[in-house]
DNA sequence: GTGAAAGCGCTAACAC
DNA sequence: GTGTTAGCGCTTTCAC
């Protein structure tokens, strides 16, 4: 219960006003050192940590990050224990990020298909008055929000975003991802090579089809035949893989847009009698456990998602301090993690 | 940009003063029924939400609990990618329930080991003014911290603590689970059951040992030797499991204490020519994504982690509510999920 | 049942 | 370089 230790303690017991105080907090200017030595040895001494409900009260920083997730598909991945380390990745770039600056990010949940996505965010913002705010896909293509908040003039960035607009767009290079897992099936000898996509919800569904057409146009050797819709979920990829081997001349070697449907493709292989990787193969977008603990472990794209997740904090507050040239847009470098679903074709 | 609305706002609009908007979003008594209709419209109209922040720094209340877990592990946890999914649940469990009532949980990590654990704890509570702090193992029974937040006087609970002490404790029965385990094993037939231990970090490994020894004992099978130390780890469980399978008279199935040690299990057993479950059977005691994906499917308990996060919420949002007859000590029910890694012994 | 006044712990703006 | 003043948006206390 004991009272807890405020600006004014730390004043008093270095003999300075609250304002200078803060000053030092905030490394504001004009401050002597030997001021400012006496002022931290007090905060020390006294174990004086700022209230960040007063200096969001009092300033024009909150130090909160919010982090908006889709509600639905973030539950259903928690509840289904697939294993998706998507928001442990998250927090840890994102938390960790925030944390060297004093700063924490609160995760949030919010429907994109409510009519009230506008009511939602905005209760969100209202109560919290975050300094910034990380959107995830399917949210970071979403022009009810992005609009939302350029209106607000909230900074904001979108993870995992190709498309152009308003905020930080912080994004792996899906186009160039999905050409690399191409071209490692095509470098193992593969000459039809399929490929099931995401669902059209996301942008990056497209990039990822462009890569891996332009993989196989460049060879000559893309065939529309070969590409199956998908939507990211397992049973959705079951069907798509099943019209896949069904083709007159089906494929050797597949890319699965994420984990459930790379899953679904090595389940309907093995259905069919394909052992995987020597009668198939097959390469996954996600690199998630379940992929890394599958018979066969699969090769699959890392997506960097920590690091894209600590560099739009890292932005974020860059751009709340007040910092220019923080970049409009980042591509980071994504990994192909080779493991044992993909080898040369048979014969 | 646009100035967010405010209590005063709404006091304008419904024609009343703050005073009375501040006690309908609060519940409070004495307003007419008519009037409290007045300012929930004017509320809805305006979309007003109040500030955190400002709610803090007048009142009482932050609306905001605090998990606290231990840095080092979780952050292991993330990179390696093994797919444990605690956070997860404990996300699910403990978001969901606080954003029934208006609160948020901020999720924080602290260094157990480190000789500043109290700076830490003393630090996130200073700047959060959390009403509520949930612990986690192995924090749940860290005397230092346990003893610091009960002079602070803030209200907290353990989870998946099985020791007396203050705060509200909240478990599953890991005595029942681990006596579960092993009966599930002996109505198979199996007669020699090894148990790895885990962590005397942990107070719940004692009790994990205790309910695998009692259900031995009632059927006066229990050998000592059959009980190998481990520490969580999966390389400390592979020795564990070497020196298990060496012994003169082997065991014929096994009770892990976690998944790493359940699948440190499977991989010495396999090495060792022993197919599971033919041959050996393994009961793991975390219900983790890649206990679900291992070959085969490990029989496993399954913590209701979720459950026990949200209980942890009600918990502290009650007490900080002034809500009386909450209890001191929660105990959830475990599942025991029968998978593919458990059969009668052969022979 | 309702309203007015004071103050929470900070920072912004300005004075010195 | 440093201190003073005002005020952020609420809740608490107390008056009516």
């Amino acid at each position: 219960m004991s009272r807890s230790i405020t600006i004014r303690d730390v004043a008093a017991e270095a003999g300075v006003s609250l304002q200078t105080v803060s000053r030092v907090i905030n490394n504001g200017p004009n401050v002597r050192p030997e001021v400012k030595d006496r002022v931290n040895a007090a905060v020390a001494r006294l174990g004086y940590t700022p209230s960040l409900a007063a200096r969001r009260m009092g300033g024009s920083r909150s130090f909160l990050l919010l982090a908006l997730n889709d509600r639905d598909r973030t539950i259903d991945g928690w509840k289904s224990g697939e294993g998706t380390d998507w928001v442990d990745q998250m927090l840890m770039g994102g938390m960790l990020e925030c944390a060297k600056h004093g700063y924490r990010m609160i995760f949030e949940l919010i429907d994109t298909h409510s009519s009230h996505v506008e009511r939602e965010v905005l209760g969100a913002i209202s109560a919290l008055h975050p300094d910034g705010i990380i959107l995830t896909p399917p949210h970071s293509d979403n022009d009810q929000i992005t609009e939302l908040l350029a209106k607000q003039g909230l900074p904001f960035a979108r993870i995992g975003s190709q498309i152009e607009g308003p905020g930080f767009a912080i994004a792996m290079d899906d186009r160039a991802a999905a050409h690399a897992a191409t071209e490692h099936l095509l470098d193992l000898g593969h000459r039809r090579v399929g490929f099931i996509t995401g669902s059209d919800e996301y942008a990056l569904s497209a990039a990822r089809t462009d890569g891996y057409r332009e993989a196989l146009e460049a060879r000559g050797l893309f065939d529309p035949d070969l590409v199956a819709p998908g939507d990211f979920t397992y049973d959705t990829a079951i069907r798509a893989m099943q019209s896949l081997l069904a083709r007159a001349n089906p494929p050797t070697a597949v890319v699965a847009s994420n984990d459930q449907t790379a899953l679904a493709a090595l389940k309907c292989a093995n259905d069919a009698g394909l052992a995987v990787p020597d009668a198939f193969s097959i390469v996954s977008f996600d690199d998630t456990p379940i992929v890394r603990f599958s018979h066969p472990p699969l090769t699959a794209i890392r997506q960097p998602i920590a690091p894209m997740t600590a560099a739009a904090a890292s932005a974020l507050m860059r751009a709340k301090a007040g910092e220019a040239d923080i970049p409009e847009q980042q591509i980071l470098p994504f990994d192909l993690i080779a493991r044992a679903s993909t080898a040369p074709p048979r014969g």
